[in-house]
DNA sequence: TAATAATATTAGAATATCCTTATATAATTA
DNA sequence: TAATTATATAAGGATATTCTAATATTATTA
């Protein structure tokens, strides 16, 4: 596989935990399964919008799903997703407490 | 600060990651600073883009930059940011090993 | 089989991201 | 100060993401 590729497929990892509502769907499925509409109930968001959100993490390999009757689980499919976003969470907070007022500028 | 808030701002740490060419400056970064002159010689990418690329990664904190004369030099601002990135891509290898062809339907 | 509940998909407007070209700024040297 | 080199910023078209509303699918039960 071309370096190209794979930064490409990378690159589309770190796009699915791009976004707030995700991320907001990983912190509720760390302590295990969750139904769609436990989901949606927890989350102050629209079915359809959530169905779309959770179809982009499955295609991404980032959750997997379990149909059960009329009712569909959702699970996270690796523990290193958490750490990850554990990870990128204290990366933020260290950022945040060095003082992000200086972002941007070069530092003195 | 607020939940919301706080999955924002990750979510814009991600979404600094979430970009081939990005997650390439991060892969050179991690021996240890390097100037812009020799990044865009490694990359095979536009000055300007460049540029703009680590713009935005010095905004969200992911790279500092300390001039020396007529030279930028950039470098990780933590090891963090290397750990989460292996983390990612080792999520995306092993969903590629498990045959990323049945992604996105339901497993049996 | 018809009705219902749960979930998924589609369409499309609003917004954001990315790259290229052109221009600006900063530091150095003649 | 003028010219040069290194880097940054701005403008704008092309493309991608996000959300809402409407519709489709899937499984269950009457």
């Amino acid at each position: 596989m071309p370096d190209d590729r794979l930064y490409q497929l990378h690159a589309g990892i770190c796009q699915t935990l791009a976004n707030p509502k995700r991320l907001e769907i990983i912190d509720h499925l760390r302590g295990g399964e969750l139904g769609v509409t436990q989901l949606a109930e927890a989350m102050n968001i629209g079915q359809a919008n959530l169905s779309q959100h959770l179809a982009l993490m499955r295609e991404k390999g980032i959750v997997l799903a379990r149909r059960e009757g009329v009712n569909v689980f959702y699970r996270l499919s690796n523990p290193k997703i958490i750490q990850a976003c554990d990870l990128m969470r204290q990366v933020l907070l260290e950022h945040l407490e060095k003082g992000a007022e200086l972002a941007g500028s070069y530092r003195k």
